[in-house]
DNA sequence: AACTAGAGCAACCGCCTTGGA
DNA sequence: GTCCAAGGCGGTTGCTCTAGT
């Protein structure tokens, strides 16, 4: 790899964009569309490389950007949304229309980062700057003890053979249309791209139970159908600091910031579980259904949609399996002896979901992860279960269902709480309906898991 | 007025993934 | 299965502007 092909094969100018250029680009977009970016440049009488052109129209021409500063709301998303998502500037992005992944970057380069550390937190983990450390020694101390972290992950993956299992795949929406979703004809198109299990294991064990979560239950990092979620029920130590953000919508409702997806709806952090994983491993007819329950704590929240109860099985092996393809047992299996269920009825007048990670074999053992979660507050079970995939794997393997089992958070108004504050205008409407994007998902994972 | 440092921003670079041949 | 072009993304660079000296 090196420099893009287009730019060997003719001398092509680099640089900063005229308005003659600007306006070439926008005129032919506009009229035509952009196609093959690799054409454009050619059909639009530039001597640019495809690629520039298509940065300078996502960058500074696509019609919908907004322009201006950002206001102080939309940089306590971007804060909130970094803690939780890290550099992925384009998903961070995602969530703020109007706004790119570049403009987002610089501003968190430029000043987030500043800000932030003025205040006391560290930028990379989001967590109070400790005395003694300055943030460069900091970050440097951060990355390092993310080595160590995901060394040490390894060799423990290593040993754990459970998570050794052979290999899966599980279907994801690509980038590219979650991000650049101006173009109306990229809509619906059907790409995808496998994770493999590799993937799988390093989100076990890099211990952050939030990615876990949502590499595996959303179809898509781009189009991560959201999630509110309390960081002591998903996030395990996720470092989530919403001390920062006192003053918007987002922060009223502190915990349970309130993502977006591509069409900015907010969904609960449950929900992203039930809108992507379950939408798409769930047929609205029929499903099993688990009397005795491990009742995960998190409450999932599913939109409003005729579904009936449903299960899905999930071991702590990175293999996954569904038979959702004749959907008639509407499951995630990863293995033989764990479940992770709906236990509630779903149609239209009960959205809230119980989910339990059910035992199905190994019940009535006294471990150690037991005596833990006797000895801890609630929270702290659920915040080290989640931050150890091991220690939940070792539980659910190992407890009864009904020693594990505890209360469901219903959780919807959150969503309706802050939603009025957050989405623009137009938007809120959409509130209301059924997310058409849930039965899109459905297809996908069907189609996703239907070969398995 | 000249110089410098820093901030902000636009654009490029290099790598990765995907999909088609 | 392999190769390659295209597209996407995050990191980095370098230019411009502005404030301070």
């Amino acid at each position: 790899m090196g420099r893009h092909s287009c730019c060997y094969k003719q001398k092509l100018r680099k640089g900063l964009w005229s308005p003659e250029e600007d306006e070439k680009l926008l005129r032919h977009i506009t009229k035509y569309g952009h196609g093959c970016w690799s054409s454009v440049p050619k059909q639009a009488g530039l001597q640019r490389c495809g690629k520039s052109c298509r940065l300078r129209w996502i960058n500074y021409l696509r019609p919908d950007l907004k322009r201006g500063t950002f206001s102080q709301e939309e940089e306590n998303i971007i804060i909130e949304l970094h803690a939780v998502l890290g550099n992925r500037w384009s998903q961070i992005a995602a969530q703020l229309p109007g706004r790119t992944d570049n403009e987002i970057k610089n501003l968190w380069n430029s000043c987030l980062k500043k800000k932030l550390r003025q205040r006391g937190i560290d930028p990379v983990t989001h967590k109070p700057l400790s005395e003694g450390e300055n943030g460069e020694d900091k970050e440097a101390a951060a990355r390092n003890r993310e080595k160590v972290a995901s060394i040490s992950n390894e060799l423990n993956l290593l040993k754990s053979e459970s998570f050794m299992s052979d290999a899966a795949s599980y279907e994801q929406r690509p980038s590219s249309l979650a991000t650049k979703g101006y173009t109306p004809e990229m809509e619906g198109s059907s790409c995808s791209k496998t994770v493999n299990a590799s993937s799988n294991i390093n989100l076990m064990n890099n211990c952050s139970s939030k990615d876990f979560f949502l590499e595996r239950f959303s179809t898509s990092h781009q189009e991560s159908y959201t999630t509110s979620c309390q960081p002591s029920d998903l996030m395990g130590n996720f470092p989530l600091q919403m001390s920062y953000a006192p003053t918007d919508s987002l922060s009223t409702n502190s915990y349970s910031s309130h993502w977006f997806n591509q069409s900015a709806r907010s969904f609960d952090m449950n929900a992203e579980l039930t809108s992507s994983a379950m939408s798409t491993i769930l047929s609205p007819t029929t499903s099993s259904y688990h009397p005795a329950s491990i009742c995960y704590k998190p409450s999932f929240t599913f939109p409003s949609e005729d579904i009936s109860t449903a299960s899905f099985t999930v071991n702590g092996s990175h293999d996954w399996e569904t038979s959702a393809s004749n959907n008639r047992n509407n499951s995630i299996r990863i293995n033989s002896n764990t479940e992770l269920r709906c236990n509630k009825p779903l149609n239209a007048h009960n959205s809230i979901l119980a989910w339990g990670l059910a035992d199905c074999s190994n019940t009535g053992k006294e471990t150690q992860i037991q005596q833990l979660m006797e000895s801890q507050t609630e929270e702290a079970k659920w915040s080290e279960y989640l931050h150890n995939p091991f220690l939940m794997l070792a539980a659910v393997q190992s407890q009864t269902p009904e020693s594990l089992c505890n209360e469901i958070k219903p959780s919807t108004h959150l969503l309706s709480d802050t939603l009025g504050a957050i989405l623009p205008h137009n938007k809120q409407q959409d509130l209301s309906q059924p997310s058409s994007i849930f039965s899109k998902d459905i297809q996908k994972l069907t189609a996703a898991f239907g070969h398995i």
